[in-house]
DNA sequence: GGTAAAATGTACTAACTGGACCATTTGGCA
DNA sequence: TGCCAAATGGTCCAGTTAGTACATTTTACC
């Protein structure tokens, strides 16, 4: 009610939820960008509007921050994912929509490919353990599962499909694409990252998943 | 000339070629295990015949043994395909040969595979100015691009098949399947990777690559 | 307006870690 | 056999880093 900015003022405006918000959001680049022990917590600190004070004050230590990075790297993802609606497509059809839409959203979400390719560094002892991060995953091949029962029914799948083997093939070109294209650059050139070839890339890789589901 | 054994001298029996091997082999082992900045000089020393005044004497600094270790990752691994001969078989069962060889070896060195993810989170930096490993990779691509020729040739493969997108198709099952195998058991559980799945979803990638590579 | 708990700022430290220093021994060779 | 460069051992150090102690301010509540 004075007429004193916060500028002006000596303290501060107390606003729990924006500090864990804004120190998680750079914990997570900072991890991804740089693994689990490469990265600084006085770094993480420096890029927040908040202090490293305030870190170990919600996360505890640098594990803690850790964990909380990677669960909020999967939701964000999840959440992406959501939106998607299959349902009115033929199997086929949808399969071929799913594993398109897959191979794009990796593509679009590199610090969560990051993150996972961390995880699997550290054989996955952190993500292990987080209910959070379970809860999502069992739900994300919910869509998949169903096109498969659905291309089934229909006789246009094999009986034997496994949807967890299918989403393993669909995951695996999605997820190399975007962990692997350092190295794979460096070898190969950069070319087949560019946009033309990686339409290529997926329509082979659509082809390839539904080689892989239909009968021959 | 004396009847006295090593282990009674005071001093000790000079072996450089085999001081820095021991020191290659485990340093490969401990980067590939914690990564650059999780894996520790010290650790790597004390696992050693000998001591880190002698990592430092012969590799410089912790950088140029990384360097060191994963150029000897890619030796490894590529000697171990040099043994394959596909020349006299047809282009298809050459493929198909090919992709399941590649899927067995890379289980088989995961050490390799760790590596490879390890230089790709820190975005091939050390990779792209390795000479060695550039000409072993150029190399490494030979065989498939023989077998696409071939396979053209014959007619029985499509004529726009670019053996670099291929190699990228068959590359991303193969390595997946060893390096995310840990986020993968933890949340789908680990029958996948145990033998009899592993059968199958081998035999899904020899399809999958030929269904790509072959005229419809 | 008073009080206590939650939230934040500042400065510090103990331990770790990559790397360096100095001394000593070995082995090839004149 | 003596000499010198290569090889090795043992010890120490300076910078970094995760984590903490202590003080202060804000806010909710009565």
């Amino acid at each position: 009610m004075a007429m004193t900015t916060d500028a002006e003022r000596r303290g501060w405006t107390q606003n729990p939820e924006a500090v864990k918000e804004d120190i998680l959001t750079v914990a997570l680049s900072e991890f991804a960008a740089r693994g689990f022990s490469g990265a600084r917590v006085d770094t993480i600190a420096s890029r927040t509007q908040t202090s490293k004070r305030m870190i170990y004050y919600y996360f505890g230590d640098k594990l803690g921050l850790y964990t909380r990075a990677l669960e909020a790297a999967y939701l964000e993802v999840r959440e992406g994912e959501a939106s998607l609606d299959l349902d009115h497509l033929p199997p086929q059809e949808a399969l071929a929509r799913l594993v398109a839409f897959t191979f794009d959203h990796h593509r679009a979400n590199p610090d969560f490919i990051r993150m996972v390719m961390i995880e699997n560094i550290h054989n996955a002892e952190n993500l292990a353990v987080s209910q959070v991060i379970r809860d999502l995953n069992v739900a994300a091949i919910d869509k998949l599962a169903d096109i498969c029962r659905r291309g089934q029914e229909a006789g246009v799948f094999r009986a034997a499909l496994d949807p967890v083997a299918l989403h393993w093939q669909i995951s695996a070109a999605s997820f190399f694409n975007v962990s692997n294209r350092p190295t794979f650059s460096a070898i190969f050139g950069s070319e087949l990252f560019e946009e033309p070839a990686q339409e290529v890339i997926r329509q082979q890789t659509v082809e390839a998943i539904l080689a892989i589901a239909c009968k021959a």
